[in-house]
DNA sequence: GTAACACTTAAGTATCCGCTTGACAGTGAT
DNA sequence: ATCACTGTCAAGCGGATACTTAAGTGTTAC
């Protein structure tokens, strides 16, 4: 499987779970400690860094670690990694659909 | 919770399983039948129903069923959900580093 | 008719995954 | 030195979910 293919999966995956695009959105007023972070989500501290974990290894957050606390904050070119995926898809398909549109005007025309 | 919410936690779920975003991805080709469908897929007919269904109540892509045979297509509008839930938290981290620039430019100054 | 075809549905299984608990490590304040 | 603070790690539990099997439904071909 390419880096690409495994880059895709890793994202799709990380932003499949609800909790996890929580904390993007919580992380895209700014960047945040992981405390704060847990703060409003009723869940432990631990599943938190968690799901920090995978929101890292995706590529879309960014995390580092100064003293005793952990700062993280959005990183935009994993976002990227989706959309590029959603928009070569949506090509194809809009490609056939001119295709098709073209066919239609042909036997429009009189 | 509201079914803008709804309609969000339906598409990311269904586009974080790798064996749907095949599906989808084979659909972008064109329109199909199911089991055109699942043979390339090395799973069960059933199981690829299974998927089916995640992602037309998600929206991303409808079937209509004629005669014995159900054909599957791409439905652009539900890949549009994912895609503005993505720009709008860009939106937001995009401002924010404007400002931050901005700052950065006055004292920046001499 | 019956036989092949294209699904559909239900039930069961097995794995994955989100979460908690509890013990631990490093850092900062007093 | 001690204590609170912020996070980390490992183990385990329970529910979700992807998949299979098996039986059933409607459709087309003969």
């Amino acid at each position: 499987m390419s880096s690409r293919q495994l880059a895709v999966d890793r994202v799709f995956h990380a932003l499949g779970d609800p909790t996890r695009r929580a904390i993007v959105e919580k992380l895209s007023a700014g960047p945040i400690s992981v405390s704060r972070l847990a703060q409003p989500l009723d869940i432990t501290l631990a599943a938190v860094v968690q799901h920090l974990q995978v929101l890292e290894t995706s590529g879309l957050v960014q995390t580092e670690k100064v003293g005793r606390v952990r700062t993280c904050r959005i990183e935009p070119k994993g976002f990227s990694v989706a959309e590029r995926w959603i928009n070569e898809r949506r090509s194809l398909w809009e490609r056939r659909f001119d295709r098709l549109a073209k066919l239609l005007g042909e036997s429009d025309r009189e």
